[in-house]
DNA sequence: GTAATCTTGATTCAATCAGTGGTCAATCTA
DNA sequence: TAGATTGACCACTGATTGAATCAAGATTAC
């Protein structure tokens, strides 16, 4: 039930494209650092991401990446999908992503009726929670920082 | 995101010995033959899940495995985490294979926030269903290969 | 004792993951 | 406008993991 690393990188950087979003594009070398990532595995993955339309580049001198649509139209799971492949946890209960399993009889098999609500649980919570809830999530995580306000954290 | 063939397996496996709990010990070979699972690789997990305390073997000839304790004592989450390790998507959200990750403060990481949404999702699927579940869903499913009451599928 | 079954470890084969060395395009500078 | 510099781009490698197999050894029933 693993993210793998790559996924979590390109996860990372979404949110540190989608802090800068409406400005300029922003370097590779700068998001690595940010985000504690090594910076030559997180060009292969921006480079991804841009065959996915997600992010867009600009290549020389005062070149970047930018997010290639407004943060609020740029769901958790499609970044994921793109990078990891299917939400699903077997594949022959995935949507996008569907490969018959070996099991008897697919379609009476009480395991793939159970992982069925699994998918649709992992589903629902990433297709619903998008570049801009990520960015508002860490935010008011920062906020903390400074602020005295924190009881909730407690 | 995904569950590894080996626990798709091993709850196959369970499946079968489930239907079965009760009765004697089943051989390797037939809980092989029904779920269509490589003999050898099978023997590797349940030889897994018996270090679990999940399964019980017993050599020689009429040899085989049973469950070690009722099916509804046993819950699919269990299974999983012998044989595939944590739920949770990133080890620095797992509550019993928590690893640190490499962000620059997990404490305040909007991602590391959903993330563990993501994990009580999947944790409250997977805890939540026993093998006895996953036996009755399976045979609820069965009942439709000879019965017409099957509106509900449709 | 002999056949059937689990047990154990090593081993193969392939795929995926994480990471790296060199290439190409855009901009800046002289 | 030539050349240097910067930063994205492409192809590849090395290591790890996953799935599966092989080959003995240990134990029990008959």
């Amino acid at each position: 039930m693993r993210l793998s690393l790559r996924g979590e990188y390109a996860l990372r950087a979404m949110l540190a494209l989608g802090q800068r979003y409406g400005s300029e594009v922003v370097r590779i070398r700068d998001v690595a650092a940010e985000q504690r990532i090594p910076k030559r595995f997180l060009e292969q993955i921006l480079n991804d991401l841009k065959d996915a339309r997600v992010v867009e580049s600009r290549r020389g001198v005062q070149g970047g990446y930018r997010l290639a649509r407004a943060p609020e139209l740029i769901s958790l799971a499609e970044v994921i999908r793109h990078i990891d492949g299917p939400l699903a946890p077997v594949s022959c209960v995935s949507e996008r992503f569907y490969e018959p399993c070996s099991c008897p009889d697919e379609s009476r098999c009480g395991l793939r009726s159970i992982m069925r609500e699994v998918r649709d649980a992992i589903s629902k919570q990433l297709e619903g929670v998008t570049v801009a809830d990520l960015c508002a999530r860490s935010a008011s995580l920062q906020v903390g920082k400074e602020g005295p306000s924190m009881d909730f954290a407690i």
